[in-house]
DNA sequence: AAGGAAATATGACCAATATCATGAACACGC
DNA sequence: GCGTGTTCATGATATTGGTCATATTTCCTT
C-alpha cells in the first residue's frame, strides 16, 4: 500500500498542507480500494465514518428527489477528497456517490481527519477555501437551473465535461455517462436529454460514436441559447 | 457604538469562538452602519474587503442571469456574518446583496478577520462548520429547482418564509417581498408568480393584504405537488 | 387630493418540456 | 449465435410555464 507522504495525488487536495508526520500517521491508518464502475461508494442518509481521497476515477454525487428522479449535483474526480462536508456537520450523507468509472481510492477515518482538521489551522483553512470555492459554484448552477433552458443547460454541461475531462484519441469526451446521467445532471427527463442531443447531432454541433459523444463544433456549442 | 465584546449577536455565529482579546481588537476597527430597505449593500463584482456581521435584518444575496433576471440564492438575516466566502476565496463577490428592510450591521476590514481565521481554529472550525451546512442546503436547492415545479417551489417558500422569519400579530408572514422578489428566489416569471399566488387564493391555502400574505392552511400548503 | 409611476392581476397565445407509447439498437449471459 | 433485458431513439399528445398585452390597484410625490 502507499504511504501518503510520498503520494502525489495529495498536491490537488488540502491534505498537501499537512505535515510530514501527520501524513504518516494518516498512512498509518488509512485503506486503499477499488471501486469498480458503477458500484455505490456511499448511500443517502449512510453515516460516512471518514473521507476518501480519490488517487484515480471520477464518480457522481446525487440525491433522490421527491418525484423519483435522482438529480446529480457534482461531480468529484481524481485528486479531490469526497465526503469532507458529511464528516464537518457531523451528520449523515445528505448525497449518493457512484463511481462513473473504475476508481482507486483511499479512505481515511473520521477520527483521524478530524484530529487534524482541529489541530492544523493550515489544513483546515484549506479544507475552508475549497468549500468557499464550491459553494460559489453551487450559486451558479442554481442560477443556470432556474433561468436557462434544458438545451442551454445540456450544451453546457458537454462544455464542461470537455474542459475538465478532456477527450479520447479520437475526440471523444473521456468520460462516459448514459443518457440518463445527461438527463440526470441537466434536471431534465431522459427522453428530453436524449431528443435534445440528437437535435444537436442534426446540427452538426457534435456527433455519437455508440454513446461516446464528441464535440464537433465547440464554439457552436457556446452559442446555443 | 456597541462593544463586540458584550455584543449578544455573535452568539449566532462563529464569532463566539473568538477570545476576549480577539473581540476587543476587532471592536476597535469595526464601524457599525444602518442600512436602509432597499439598499444595496455590495454589488455583483465588488471587492468586499470584508465581513458584515447582521445585527438587525434581513438581506437577499442575488446573482444576475444572462436572461437578464435576478435569482435570489440566499436570504442572509440577524445573527449571520454577510461576505465570508468572497473573503475566504479572495475574490471580489460573485453576488449582489440588497436589504430587504432596515437594518443594523458591523463591517469588520478584512485583514483583521483572516488574522483571526488564520490564528483561531475553533473559530475557523466554525465559519468551516456554517459553509458545510450551506453547501448541503444548495444541493437542496438544486434538486429542487431541477426537478419541481414552479407551483411547488413557491409553496415551499411560502413555507420556509413561515418557518424562519415567523409570522406579525395579524397571521401575515413578517417578511414582506415584493411578487418579483417571489419569482426571483423559485426562479420563474413575475407573471408566473403572481398567477400561482392567485390560485393558492382561491384554494384557500393563503390570503393576502396588500403585498402582505398570511398561510391559511399550513397542512394544505404542504400537500400541494 | 390629484396625477403618475410602479406593482399587482389576468387573459391569450405560444414555446418548451414532460409523459406515454412504441420500436430499434446494443449488451450480455448462456 | 440466440434470446432477453437495457439503453437509445422518436412520434404523438398533454402540461407547464413564458411572453406580450392590458387592466386594475397601490403607493408615492407634489
Amino acid at each position: 500500500m502507499g504511504k501518503c507522504e510520498q503520494c502525489i495525488i495529495k498536491q490537488f487536495n488540502a491534505m498537501k498542507s499537512l505535515t510530514k508526520d501527520e501524513l504518516i500517521r494518516i498512512s498509518g491508518c488509512k485503506t486503499s480500494r477499488i471501486i469498480k464502475k458503477g458500484e455505490v461508494i456511499f448511500e443517502e442518509g449512510e453515516n460516512i465514518n471518514g473521507v476518501y481521497c480519490i488517487k484515480d476515477g471520477i464518480c457522481k454525487l446525487s440525491k433522490l428527489s421527491e418525484n423519483g428522479k435522482d438529480q446529480i449535483v457534482k461531480m468529484v474526480v481524481k485528486g479531490q477528497l469526497l465526503g469532507q462536508r458529511s464528516l464537518i456537520t457531523e451528520e449523515v450523507s445528505n448525497l449518493q456517490a457512484v463511481a462513473l468509472n473504475d476508481m482507486e481510492v483511499c479512505f481515511i477515518p473520521r477520527v483521524e481527519i478530524m484530529a487534524d482538521l482541529q489541530n492544523n489551522l493550515k489544513f483546515s483553512f484549506d479544507v475552508l477555501k475549497v468549500m468557499a470555492r464550491d459553494l460559489r459554484e453551487s450559486d451558479d448552477i442554481i442560477v443556470n437551473m432556474a433561468q436557462k433552458t434544458v438545451r442551454k443547460r445540456l450544451a453546457d454541461v458537454l462544455i464542461y465535461l470537455h474542459s475538465n475531462f478532456g477527450e479520447n484519441t479520437d475526440g471523444t469526451l473521456s468520460i462516459l455517462l448514459s443518457r440518463e446521467d445527461y438527463a440526470n445532471i441537466v434536471g431534465t427527463a431522459t427522453e428530453s436529454a436524449i431528443r435534445i442531443i440528437s437535435q444537436l447531432k442534426k446540427e452538426n454541433l457534435i456527433s455519437t460514436k455508440g454513446k461516446y459523444i464528441k464535440i464537433e463544433d465547440l464554439a457552436g456549442l457556446k452559442r446555443v441559447e
